[in-house]
DNA sequence: GTAGGAAACAGGAATGATTCCTACTTGATG
DNA sequence: CATCAAGTAGGAATCATTCCTGTTTCCTAC
């Protein structure tokens, strides 16, 4: 594991906030200044082939990532892209893997609101 | 409602297939043959804005929009993209709105699985 | 410790979905 | 028929993400 993947990790590990790729980008060139966007594109990559982190797709927003500790599910706003972290019943998602008959991968189900801050905004 | 957006609409509800902005745009140039892309995007937007259509984000993969007849979930596969749906019991959509404080504005969840193909093409 | 080679990197160009901009149509209204 | 707003076609612009090229790092064997 290089250094930029590894501290890629850490930022990740450290964070509560599901970071896109640019702001974990500008977090790890503050330790690591001439770090390129695309060494920590690809790390993610890598690391969410791997298994050791998720990737959260949002509509018009760059995507998201995040340490799959517990299986829960992700509430999005549709408005300001934050997310929220659910805790899920194990029995939901044998009943999906049932119903589908398919292998669930991941266990990361995202759900779609507007949050309370976005609609008091509107 | 102008005869580009009702061509989209006709176009979505006579699919099962879950169809990306472009596969829609090819299908109406058929009928419509100086249809721009954009105007399909514009109208895919505005039907997402009014609730008639739902907006699926894959990673890595153009947007796809679906009718929301009834309440179902989306269950994606990572490789190729193609989208199965499960019916979804209302106990769970309620018990997720309690857990998240927030109102969920849509119904449309989504899963993800390498679905049977890929994982045998691999 | 140093030569060889694979893996990973930095930097920047390329890609592709999506949005934005501008001038032109269309359709309803008076 | 004149007017005006809404919607459109066409194409340029945007932005996240991926790809490419030359360079660096790191491991292994001598």
């Amino acid at each position: 594991m290089s250094k930029q993947k590894k501290l890629i990790t850490e930022i990740l590990a450290a964070s509560y906030a599901h970071p896109t790729a640019s702001q974990i980008f500008e977090e790890a060139r503050k330790r690591m200044p001439n770090i390129a966007l695309g060494t920590v594109y690809r790390n993610l990559g890598v690391l969410v082939d791997e298994g050791v982190i998720v990737r959260l797709s949002v509509t018009g927003q760059p995507d998201r990532f995040d340490l799959p500790d517990d299986a829960h599910w992700h509430v999005i706003c549709d408005k300001c892209g934050q997310v929220k972290d659910i805790p899920v019943d194990r029995d939901i998602i044998e009943r999906i893997e049932r119903d589908a008959d398919e292998e669930i991968t991941s266990y990361l189900l995202t759900a779609h609101c507007t949050c309370k801050k976005c609609r008091e905004a509107e």
